[in-house]
DNA sequence: CGACCTATTGAAAGCTATCAACTGGGGTGG
DNA sequence: CCACCCCAGTTGATAGCTTTCAATAGGTCG
């Protein structure tokens, strides 16, 4: 049951007036599959808009999500010409998709995904340290700064991600992820007016939680 | 106690006859701290030759080594014009060394390290997975194969990290590495001539621990 | 209003961490 | 050259946290 494009949308792919013919941007739906661990990697892709959720499978069916992407971000990544991981889209999402052959021909694409993968590279290595070192409730305060920076103080944070969704980002299990969500509201460090609505509270305890930042 | 090259070696910076100046290439001794988390970021290094080992800190001390690099790998990376990790040598390794600047100026190197950016990605991808899903046993598993590439059938591998250094890239303790070798040797899966030698006797019930590589 | 899916909560089991003792190998110094 | 010391590794016992299994609550959509 691969929908690589959603029929919800209609959208396929829609190159925009007067763009490159071989950079085609589409827009998506979510919960959309875009590509599949293991597939042949012909392209790589941009997020314009919306929110992409990388993941990988053991054999046996554990789900690793192992990156979460945002506008700019780059995926569609391959070590032996296949693609390492899945993509899926949280929310409706805008991506450029580019032949990878345009690495070579295009000095200014290549020049930004060298930095995004810098940066993103960087928030792998975060990741790690959270996946290898963190407590079940350290790794939620540190999943909700993260989704929470600065800028939107007070505001009301919506997930667009489900509990087992994060718990397979958190590396842990949905019951876990919702007792970290409990145990952080029953602290005051959060309110939930829903299960998919958070206010952060208390900012520089979930900070001191989450190992700063 | 931060020795940025090492004494033991006397060499500090040695530019090789008829090289860019800015691109200096530097002998190191083995368990030297090339660079450390939180220091300004200025340069960005690439491993010639030798292993190194990126690592971060937790403020309570936790460490989680994040990376383990070879020839050709990349460190030195940053967010906010700060080091993201700490770079350690496990062995003797020469590494050269770039100004960031250089990433501008220089498109033949920007263009290898966009290359090996997507490799280092698509490893950290794949440690995601061992961290947040596997357990002990097919972490160590996955290790012993990771640092034993199909070539080198029937040799023995010298580890050159300590069981701490293990634990700490597997997020594991000491005890829990130890433990899962001496079960993989109870299980004949692998033979320790020495702790720090090991040879792989069951190549296949490694992969099937592993999860396939 | 009811069905269904997601989330929450509870109880018990399992795996890893922690604390502790012991072993072994290598290097140093007598 | 040998003995001792010291550090890394191994092994054991127990505690703690997360998982697993199970039942309940909540919300949304038809």
């Amino acid at each position: 049951m691969r929908q690589i494009i959603d029929e919800r949308t209609g959208g396929t792919v829609r190159p925009p007036h007067g763009t490159d013919p071989h950079c085609p941007t589409m827009r998506v739906a979510a919960h959309v599959t875009v590509l599949h661990e293991g597939d042949p990697a012909r392209r790589i892709m941009e997020v314009v808009d919306g929110a992409v959720m990388l993941s990988k499978l053991l054999p046996d069916g554990r789900r690793q999500v192992v990156e979460l992407l945002g506008p700019g971000d780059v995926f569609g990544l391959a070590h032996s010409d296949l693609y390492a991981c899945s993509a899926e889209t949280l929310t409706p999402a805008t991506i450029n998709t580019h032949d990878r052959s345009a690495l070579e021909r295009d000095p200014v694409l290549a020049a930004r995904l060298l930095r995004r993968f810098e940066a993103q590279l960087c928030v792998m290595h975060s990741h790690a340290l959270v996946l290898g070192r963190m407590s079940a409730l350290e790794r939620v305060a540190f999943f909700l700064l993260r989704l929470m920076p600065e800028g939107m103080v007070g505001g009301t944070l919506h997930l667009s991600m489900t509990r087992q969704e994060i718990a397979d980002f958190l590396g842990l299990t949905l019951e876990t992820v919702s007792r970290a969500f409990s145990e952080l509201k029953r602290r005051g460090l959060v309110v939930l007016q829903r299960a998919d609505e958070v206010r952060i509270q208390d900012r520089g305890s979930m900070r001191r939680l989450a190992g700063a930042l």
